[in-house]
DNA sequence: TCTAATGTTCGATGATAATCGAACATTAGA
DNA sequence: TCTAATGTTCGATTATCATCGAACATTAGA
């Protein structure tokens, strides 16, 4: 299979970036692959077919948030933590931080009356 | 003129606050507003017709960033910066460091052939 | 009461993006 | 060589969004 693009660490910008962490389903990927460290789409479960998948990952590899690795069948997917760390010093886990935190909040709090 | 729409703190989403920090204009525009404090749209100038700008404003608003208060035939705009910190600490201020951090980059260092 | 200033809202348009199913490509293994 | 597994790419559809100009609303001030 082709060779799969990835931005250099000096093309990665800020507005792209945010703009693949303000989806529901690319933010949990993130938060999900950073815990795993290296994993591929498979042994993600999320309810939306393999093309949808795709295409969310090719929208983070191409803000330059995650990296793209192929090992036979499987594409294996690591969040580039040192390059963004390296440019926008603080940001993923500033990020990803407040993320568990709205979920975890959801799942400690449930609404009282339903 | 009617009341302008203010989530509360405890309805602001990480996805929508980082989906409307992901656009050039708007980051510009919130970066612009934490340095003045307060603001009316006419004193910052920026290459967009004013429905377009009211239109930004606006999604920055529903996103809980910015809020604003009308004063006469002004509306003065300013960022949520404790409701935004309760929820999301460090965020917004981690967002704007590597936002200086990127104009200032480019600001600086010019292309030499170019 | 007029008029000017400041924004908002509306309607239209073009661009971008999310989603899906189907077809395709690559590799491992039988 | 066949087949299964894993993703990618393509085409179509639908939804969302950025942008603009025009019309409207509100307020201050002449």
């Amino acid at each position: 299979m082709k060779a799969l693009h990835h931005p250099d660490r000096s093309d990665l910008q800020l507005t792209s970036v945010l703009y693949a962490l303000s989806d529901p389903i690319r933010i949990r990927l993130v938060a999900t692959l950073v815990k795993m460290g290296e994993g591929s789409c498979g042994c993600l479960d999320l309810p939306i077919v393999k093309s949808t998948l795709s295409h969310h990952m090719r929208t983070l590899r191409e803000s330059g948030i995650i990296r793209t690795r192929i090992q036979g069948t499987l594409r294996l997917q690591s969040i580039r933590e040192e390059d963004l760390e390296a440019r926008f010093p603080g940001l993923l886990h500033t990020v990803l931080q407040a993320y568990e935190n709205s979920t975890g909040e959801a799942a400690a709090y449930p609404l009282p009356q339903e």
